[in-house]
Formats: structure tokens, C-alpha cells, sequence
RNA sequence: GCUCGAGUGGUGGAAUUGGUAGACACGUUGGACUUAAAAUCCAAUGACCAUUGCGGUCGUGCGGGUUCAAGUCCCGCCUCGAGUACCA
């Protein structure tokens, strides 16, 4: 009776028998830390989720079989909004449902041959871990990196809740996809810029990073370089003075007009000085009308208001307007800007529009200034006194210079990024351990009284959050005295942030994790997921490795040594979503050819890092290898190898080895595949032994792993396959004995020959001028030059 | 606008340091097996020309360059994709 490929009567099996046997334990080898990015619950397991686990579980498995001691954990990102929408519309608890929904996934995730570490595995969701976020977010608050403020934040309509700046993506929730909103509320922030220029600078170490995600995090961050100029008030001599930023100190000479944004805290402060306040404060309130979107949007016309106050130039005491418009953001530098219409594009808009003068100070060398723009390129510096011929680089320094030495300026670099705001207006999610006192006064609370766990008593009816509702959550009496409790919640990117720390000590009850354990175990080595974290998870989970560290809770400074970003699974061009309808379910996938099927068509596919476009056609191909995989190791004896070929079937053997092993590691599983294919291929024609069906098996391991057991089992072996060392090459196998010699002429291939591996160059030149193949192109020609390229080629330089 | 990344057969994609372009697979075509189909196996498959046989020309987005030799290196473009954008 012959055997034949079933996966879906085989795979179940072997589920049980993997359930029964003993995680290998090998304590005293190398770590590797491969991780990918937890999943959300949603109850469903997508076929992205299926791309990324399997990159991972390759990797995981290729080095438990190399001999590290490999750590993949598992778990769940299981706080969030879903949970509470579902509550929403179908009255069912958050609880129960996230619940139910890891259960699911869970064996989902196993189904597909997964092999994790499943004591390790955490969910954001449940009070043992949460505990540890309020923990950290008191360390956090007093270490001073905690504060609360009060000002415009995005709020999302539909999730009915603010937004980080990272997530607001083209004016557009993150999540909901709904245009945000401004808002003007007390918000949790947490002070992510003092970590700006470490952030910044220590993107030069992840040297396994792609450029990518380097490059994004660089522009999100958004260092500039620049000086802070002073401007003197002259209405007021008392009256502070205004701080312009500028990247373009050597253009100080030309300035014409000094703007502040229009929530400018100078504006309160001395508008009552302006003649003009009564117009002012109206065009303010125009302004602030507008939707902050549509503000910022260059495309949106240039306005301001002349406040007839006047600031003396820093350098020379003459009087410089100051107004008000439209085009400074108060988000951005100090909220005002020093305007020099003939160097700045803006500036040159806004002069244009109001009359303003135009003062070039700047000369472009080549070409000759004109009035109809702003030349905002290097020059010679012009019509300003001490500085004129200086260059723009010399400029630049020289009048910095100056204003410091004079205490009208300072050098300083501003930073794009902002301050993360962590408060969430919702019920499933970490509560914020802050208790106010009568008078509003925020608090800690008591690490006694962690964690602050979620009540029970809520009512889901889409209005506002739960927790301000709840009668239990609401007040506490400590000491007699009465608190309000905060009832903001943390953005679940808190969760996130450090959940790779957690797996490694995953049921420590007092404390997040044991910082020996942790300092064994990180930094993670390999870590995978979709590129959308760009600026999001990855650059939060950066930020709190470092904070971390300075709490003394760890010693490493960057969390992931390597990032693979995977590509997007597409389907028809596509991106699979359920708005399109376009989605190929995994569980049905693997109801129709297994596990190993999908995996392998998904590797199989598309390089990692590219989008993967999914081919029912390519699943059929990828399930028909496996077959012949199937017969060409199990039935290896209805063709054994010739004597006369068993050299041949070492070679082959031996070079699909050193082929797969460095693929893997570069993470190339589409061309270690095809190795694989080729060595199927080559035994099929010329046979096979029991040794090198063994090995096969073992190959197959990481990609395909229930195969591979299947494999292993039939052809005598004992235990799991995954528990066998992965295979070895020996260089005396991978050289053959000849090889085909190419013969080129004047650098195109005109034929080959048959010669010994080794041969020196005088022997092959003289061979290959003399074959048969390439004589009608040596007649009546000269030989000029000859190369020679070590068991490759010949070329013949003709005139 | 700025910053990255990518362009190779009908399709997905291969090609260490410049050294036989198109591995492997999908698709297509033809054949074997079968009463028939499915499955499986075998063969062909970049384009064009020649074909009795050998063969020849072109070809990795476009235009130049370096080199005995360029998908690969250099210069200048084009197209597509991603991120970001009144950031001073």
C-alpha cells in the first residue's frame, strides 16, 4: 500500500503529538530572540497575520534547529476599541469578548503549525499586566516625564476620543478613518521630545533597520538646526521680548515684519497695547474659526493683521512691525517667525499680499536677483552692513554669533515631533492611576492600591466614556477624604510600548519583569511586522526602552537589533480588506490543502519585504510541490540512486544545504524554496537514498512543519524532526569536478567547454581558443588581450 | 515641493564581489496514461530572423559614460509607489 500526501487527516494528528512532547530545552546556547508584533483579537486571523507569524516561526524554527536557545513568544494586544464598539451594538461585555476571541485565535494560531511559547504568553488586557502600565506610568509621572496640559488636541468622531499626532494620518483617524476634529481639553501627555535627539541620534546604530523606517522616523522627528532671535518690544520697555525661530539667521538684515500665530500667548498678554485691538481681535477670531486642518494647509490663502506695535531689530534697533497671520502655527518653533519676503516663499506671499517691503540681502552668484520671487538658494551676502560678502554658510554662523554674544539670540534645534498625549475618553482600556483631591489636585495612586481595575457596572450606550458614569469607579475615600478618580484611560500604544519585556518574565507578580531576566534576554534579535508602525509602535517602543533603561529597569538602549518590515498581502492588485470583499480567509485555505500549503505559497510568493499578491493558482502550485516533496522523500525507494550518481546526489544535497541555510538567514524564502525544489527536481531524475530523504525532511522543517514530521516519522525517525539538528554542508561536496567553461569573444558568449575544476589559466586559455564552437569567430582576427576568470571564463579580445 | 524606494519574459520573481540574464514557480502549448475527465508524468516556452542542419540579431524603464565585460558602477532623465508637507 503506498502512502500519500493527506495533510488534512495528518496535520490534526500531529497537533496532538506535538501537544505531548517536551519543548527542547537548550539552556546553555546562544539566545535568539525572534518576535513578531502582537495581534489585536479581533477574533479572526488574516492573511497578513498568517505572512508575518510564518516569517517568524521559519526563523524561530531554523534556529532552534541551528542550536540557539530561541525565544518566540505570543500574545495579545487586548485592549481597544473594538471590544467596546461590539458592546455597543451588540450588548455583549468587552470581557467576555476579548476572551473568547484570544481562545479562538489562539487556536487559530496553532492550527496554522505555530510554534510558540505559549508560557510566555501575555494579553495587554488583563489586570496582571496592566498592573504594570499604571506601575510604569508613575514612574514615568515621577520621574517628571508625565504631565498634564490644557489646549487644542485632535478628537476622532467616530471613536469619540483624542489622537496622538502619529496618529493622525492625512487629517484622519488612525483607526476610524474619520477626519479629526479640534478640541480644547486637559490631556495626559507624556514628554517623548526630551528624548528627541537620542531618538534621533541612535537611528545611526540600527544598522539592521531598513533605511525606510529609518527615514521616516528621522522626518517624523524633524530636527532642525537653527537660531532663536529676540526681538525687543518698543511700545513697552518691560514687555518681554519675542522669540522668533529660524533656520535662517544669515537673512536677519532683510527682515521687514515680525508674524506671531494667532493663539500666540503674547497676543493676550500685550494686545491691549495696540491701537489696533479692536480689528485684531476679531481677525483672531476669524481665524481660530477655521478648522485647524484647513489652517494648515499651504494651499490656504495667506491673511494677518498689522498690530501697529513695534520690536526693535536685534542687530541694528530699527523699528520692525509686528503682526498677526493666519500662516504661523503656534505648534511649530516658538510660534512666531521673523519675515523676510526676498528669501522665503511664504514670506514673499504674505509681503505681496500686505504691501510689505521686500528687502534682498541675499545675491544669487549666478543669476541676477528679480522682484518677481523669493530666491531662497546660497549667495553672497548684500545690503547688510558688517556681514555684506559673506557667504550664506559664513553668514550664518558670524550673525548667531553676534546675537549671542550680545544676548539677542541663541543656538538651538527645534524638533518636529511633539509630545505624546496618552488619554483615551474610553472604557476598555488601562485606567490612569491618578486620583484628584477636592481642589482638582491630581495624585498618584498608592502602589499599595495598584492596579486600578476596570468596574463592571458600566453601560455601553455610545455616549461619552463609561468610566464617568460607573458609581464604582467614580470617587474613592481615602483617609477620609473624598477623590475623584481619573477617568481618562491610556492609549493602548502604552501597551505596546514594552509587552516584549513582559515575555520575558510573563508571570512576575511583583514587579513588570525581573531586570536580570530582561538583560539575558533583550534586545529582541529579529523583530516583524507591517511597515504601518513606522513612526507609530516602533518609534513609542524606542522611547520607552530608553526610559527604561534610566529608570535602571534595563540596560539595553534599543530594543530591536533587526526590523523586517513584510509586505502587504494583496489579492487582484488589491489590498485584501472587508470594504472590498476581497479577503481570502486562512481557516478556509487551510479546510482545503492544510497548513503547510498556505505557508509555503506565502513564503513562496513574494520576497518578505514586498507585496505578496495571492494566487489561487500559485496556492495549487505550491500544494502540488508538497505532493512531490511528499513522494520524492517518503518513497524514496522507488528510486534509489545509481552508484554511478551518488556523487552527483551528494552535490546536489550538499549545495541546497549551504543554499537554504544562507537564504534563511537573510531572510530570502522564496529563492530557499526554490533550492529545495531544485534537489526535488534533480531526484527525480536521478534517484534517491534513505539518508538524504532524512534530510530532507529536516529541511522542510521550518517551512513547512507538519510535512516535515510526516516525512520524518515514515522514514524511521525518532521523536519530532523539530527537535533535529539542522543539516550541515561540507565543502568537498560543494565543488564539482568540472565545469562548463564559458568561451567569450570580444565579451558575448559564443560556446563552452567541458574542463576540470582548477584549471590554470594557461591550460583553459589554450583549450578554449582552440574549440571547435568558437573557430569561425577567430578567423582572420588578432587575439589583442586575453582574460581569464578562475572556473568562469575566457574572453577574447578581437580587433 | 522635499525625503526615500522600485522599474527584468504573458505573470510572481532569480542573478555573492561587475563575469553564461531570465533560476524556481504560475500560466500557455503539445504529448503520455484514461472509455472520458480529474490527478500525475514528459517536452517546449524572452522577442525577432533563419530553419535542412549549425545558427544569428536584439533584449533588464529612457539617454549617455566607465570597462575586455554592466541588470549590477557613474552622470542626466522618465514612470510608478511610500512617507511628509505653510515646520519658519
Amino acid at each position: 500500500m503506498t502512502v500519500t500526501y493527506s495533510p488534512l487527516t495528518t496535520e490534526p494528528k500531529i497537533l496532538e503529538k506535538w501537544a505531548t512532547l517536551p519543548l527542547p530545552s537548550r539552556d546553555n546556547a546562544p539566545k535568539k530572540y525572534i518576535l513578531e508584533m502582537f495581534p489585536y483579537p479581533s477574533g479572526h486571523l488574516h492573511m497578513g497575520h498568517v505572512r508575518n507569524y510564518t516569517i517568524g516561526d521559519v526563523q524561530a524554527r531554523y534556529y532552534r534547529m541551528a542550536g540557539f536557545d530561541v525565544i518566540h513568544p505570543i500574545g495579545f494586544d487586548s485592549f481597544g476599541l473594538p471590544a467596546e464598539n461590539a458592546a455597543i451594538t451588540h450588548g455583549i461585555n468587552p470581557l467576555e469578548w476579548t476572551e473568547k476571541n484570544i481562545a479562538h485565535m489562539r487556536n487559530q494560531l496553532q492550527r496554522l503549525g505555530l510554534g510558540y511559547d505559549w508560557w510566555r504568553e501575555v494579553s495587554t488586557s488583563r489586570p496582571s499586566y496592566y498592573h504594570w502600565n499604571q506601575w510604569l506610568f508613575k514612574k514615568f509621572y515621577e520621574k517628571g516625564l508625565v504631565y498634564r496640559k490644557s489646549g487644542y488636541v485632535n478628537w476622532d468622531p467616530v471613536d469619540q476620543t483624542v489622537l496622538a499626532n502619529e496618529q493622525v494620518i492625512d487629517g484622519k483617524g488612525w483607526r476610524s478613518g474619520a477626519p479629526v476634529e479640534q478640541k480644547y481639553i486637559d490631556q495626559w501627555y507624556i514628554r517623548i521630545t526630551d528624548y528627541a535627539e537620542e531618538l534621533l541620534r541612535d537611528l545611526d546604530t540600527l544598522t539592521e533597520w531598513p533605511d525606510r523606517v529609518k527615514n521616516m522616523q528621522r522626518q517624523w522627528i524633524g530636527k532642525s538646526e537653527g537660531t532663536t532671535v529676540y526681538f525687543t518690544p518698543l511700545f513697552d520697555p518691560d514687555a518681554e521680548t519675542t522669540a522668533v525661530f529660524t533656520t535662517r539667521p544669515d537673512t536677519l538684515m532683510g527682515v521687514s515684519y515680525v508674524a506671531v500665530a494667532p493663539e500666540h500667548p503674547f497676543v493676550m498678554t500685550y494686545l491691549t497695547k495696540s491701537p489696533n485691538r479692536e480689528a485684531c481681535m476679531a481677525y483672531i477670531q476669524s481665524v481660530l474659526a477655521e478648522p485647524l486642518s484647513e489652517r494648515g494647509d499651504a494651499s490656504t490663502p495667506k491673511t494677518g493683521i498689522d498690530t501697529g506695535l513695534r520690536l526693535a531689530h536685534p542687530i541694528t534697533g530699527e523699528s520692525v512691525p509686528l503682526w498677526i497671520a493666519n500662516y504661523v502655527l503656534m505648534d511649530y518653533g516658538t510660534g512666531a517667525v521673523m519675515g523676510v519676503p526676498a528669501h522665503d516663499d511664504r514670506d514673499y506671499a504674505f509681503a505681496t499680499a500686505y504691501d510689505l517691503p521686500i528687502i534682498p540681502v541675499i545675491q544669487d552668484p549666478d543669476t541676477p536677483h528679480t522682484a518677481a520671487s523669493a530666491y531662497t538658494g546660497p549667495g553672497i551676502l548684500v545690503q547688510s552692513g558688517a556681514f555684506n560678502g559673506l557667504t550664506t554658510d559664513a553668514a550664518k554662523t558670524a550673525i548667531s554669533q553676534t546675537l549671542v554674544s550680545s544676548g539677542k539670540g541663541t543656538i538651538k534645534p527645534y524638533y518636529r515631533l511633539r509630545d505624546w498625549l496618552i488619554s483615551r475618553q474610553r472604557y476598555w482600556g488601562t485606567p490612569i492611576p491618578i486620583l484628584y483631591d477636592e481642589q482638582g489636585t491630581p495624585q498618584a495612586v498608592d502602589d499599595g492600591d495598584l492596579p486600578v481595575t476596570l468596574p463592571t457596572d458600566c453601560v455601553f450606550d455610545g455616549v461619552g466614556n463609561p468610566l464617568e458614569k460607573s458609581e464604582d469607579f467614580g470617587y474613592v475615600i481615602r483617609d477620609g477624604r473624598r477623590y475623584r478618580r481619573e477617568t481618562d484611560t491610556m492609549d493602548t500604544f502604552f501597551d505596546s510600548s514594552w509587552y516584549f519585556y513582559r515575555y520575558s518574565d510573563p508571570t512576575n507578580a511583583d514587579a513588570p519583569f525581573d531586570p536580570t531576566i530582561v538583560d539575558a534576554c533583550l534586545p529582541v534579535d529579529v523583530y516583524i511586522g507591517g511597515i504601518e508602525h513606522a513612526c507609530l509602535h516602533l518609534l513609542y517602543a524606542r522611547f520607552f526602552t530608553k526610559v527604561l533603561r534610566d529608570l535602571g529597569l534595563c540596560r539595553v538602549s534599543e530594543p530591536f537589533k533587526r526590523l523586517v518590515c513584510q509586505g502587504m498581502v494583496l489579492y487582484e492588485g488589491a489590498k485584501m480588506s472587508k470594504s472590498l470583499g476581497n479577503t481570502v480567509d486562512p481557516a478556509h485555505i487551510i479546510d482545503e490543502y492544510g497548513a503547510d500549503t498556505a505557508r509555503l505559497f506565502i513564503l513562496f510568493g513574494a520576497p518578505v519585504e514586498r507585496d505578496l499578491d495571492w494566487s489561487d493558482t500559485g496556492v495549487e502550485g505550491s500544494f502540488r510541490f508538497l505532493k512531490r516533496f511528499f513522494t520524492a522523500t517518503v518513497h524514496w525507494d522507488q528510486k534509489p540512486v545509481e552508484a554511478a550518481d551518488a556523487a552527483d546526489l551528494q552535490r546536489a544535497l550538499h549545495k541546497t544545504i549551504q543554499k537554504m541555510t544562507h537564504d534563511i538567514e537573510r531572510f530570502q524564502f522564496n529563492t530557499a524554496i526554490s533550492a529545495l525544489m531544485e534537489l526535488v527536481n534533480a531526484i527525480q531524475k536521478i534517484g534517491s537514498s534513505l539518508a538524504v530523504a532524512q534530510t530532507m525532511a529536516r529541511l522542510i522543517a521550518p517551512f513547512a512543519p507538519f510535512i516535515a514530521e510526516t516525512c520524518w516519522t515514515h522514514l524511521g525517525g525518532e521523536g519530532s524532526v523539530h527537535d533535529q539538528s539542522w543539516p550541515t554542508y561540507s565543502d568537498e561536496w560543494l565543488t564539482a569536478d568540472s565545469y562548463p567553461l564559458v568561451i567569450q569573444i570580444n565579451g558575448k558568449r559564443r560556446g563552452d567547454i567541458q574542463v576540470p575544476t582548477d584549471l590554470p589559466e594557461a591550460e583553459a586559455v589554450d583549450l578554449a581558443r582552440n574549440a571547435v564552437a568558437i573557430q569561425p569567430h577567430l578567423i582572420n582576427k588578432t587575439i589583442r588581450k586575453t582574460i581569464f576568470v578562475k572556473d568562469r571564463l575566457v574572453n577574447f579580445v578581437v580587433n
